[in-house]
DNA sequence: CGGCATGTTGCGCA
DNA sequence: TTGCGCAACATGCC
């Protein structure tokens, strides 16, 4: 379940188990994960060092453990993780950090993922990857001239637009209809179609969403699903009352509301004689 | 059984 | 470089 706000909320579960907790023990029980390397050599280079930070941007978590070891983390499309009551290995358990505290018995962050599609990458340095990552609306704020002027250069719909990682980091499929239908955009606009106000409400609208669905992440009990428009495609608009529609955006399925999301067009900017 | 799924990468081609 | 379309990855759930 992971876009920003599900990271953000397993980054500070993570971060309670683990940030100034000594390693005690490492279990990687599926290779795949952090492929092309040997699970054990990646267990040895945790086991015995303490956990320094514990970071996000974007879909991405950074472990930082003492002599400077990094471990990169992405939860792919079904990765998550759990702290577990005991050794007892959990349903579809990938991997797993056991962590002493300076007090109490030992922690076991477990990661579940059973689509097998996240990963752990072990580095001395800050990859490539986490590297080319946007800015991150929680870590860094959005800033409105950099989002306008990245959205401006691109030819693509907005949907797409603000998921692409370099545009803005931790946005995903649920959190991009979301925001949009707050916007008041239609998700089919160009990107560069946008105006500094469109821009300006849609800023707002992503802080909205990305809030909202982690407040209600770290609530103990969460109710019936937060989403406007996500997968309630064929229901009524919770604002107009017209009936939600789904489209798909560069292979992605996507809902709106077509009647009070706008899509935005605007006149080819041209060169004009001056006037006399 | 068929269809769908919150993500990313890579490839061919224009 | 940008963009598009698509396949691949692997599996659960309705």
């Amino acid at each position: 379940m992971p876009e920003l706000p599900e990271v953000e909320h397993v980054r500070r579960r993570i971060a309670s188990a683990l940030l100034h907790a000594h390693v005690v023990d490492c279990t990687i029980g599926d290779p795949r994960l952090v492929r092309p390397f040997a699970p054990r050599d990646v267990e040895k280079s945790f086991i015995g060092h303490d956990v320094t930070r514990v970071d996000r941007r974007g879909k991405w978590l950074r472990i930082a453990f003492d002599g400077a070891t990094l471990l990169f983390a992405h939860l792919g499309m079904t990765g998550w993780y759990e702290i577990a009551p005991s050794d007892a290995p959990l349903r579809f358990e990938r991997a797993r950090i056991t962590a002493q505290k300076k007090k109490g018995p030992p922690v076991h962050l477990v990661y579940v993922d059973p689509r097998r599609w996240g990963a752990w990458i072990r580095a001395d340095e800050d990859t490539k990857t986490w590297r080319s990552l946007a800015a991150d609306p929680l870590v860094d704020g959005i800033d409105a001239s950099v989002l306008a002027a990245k959205l401006a250069k691109r030819k693509i719909t907005v949907k797409e637009a603000i998921m692409d990682q370099r545009v803005l980091a931790g946005v995903g499929n649920i959190q991009a209809a979301e925001a949009l239908w707050r916007a008041k955009i239609d998700p089919r606009s160009t990107a560069s179609a946008l105006d500094r106000k469109d821009v300006d409400r849609l800023t707002k609208a992503i802080h909205w969403t990305i809030e909202r669905t982690l407040s209600d992440l770290e609530k103990d009990e969460h109710g019936p699903s937060p989403f406007k428009v996500y997968g309630r495609a064929g229901l009524p608009c919770l604002r107009c009352g017209a009936t939600l529609k789904k489209i798909e955006l560069g292979g992605r399925t996507t809902t709106f509301c077509p009647s009070c999301q706008v899509k935005i067009t605007r006149v080819r900017s041209r060169r004009r004689p001056r006037a006399r």
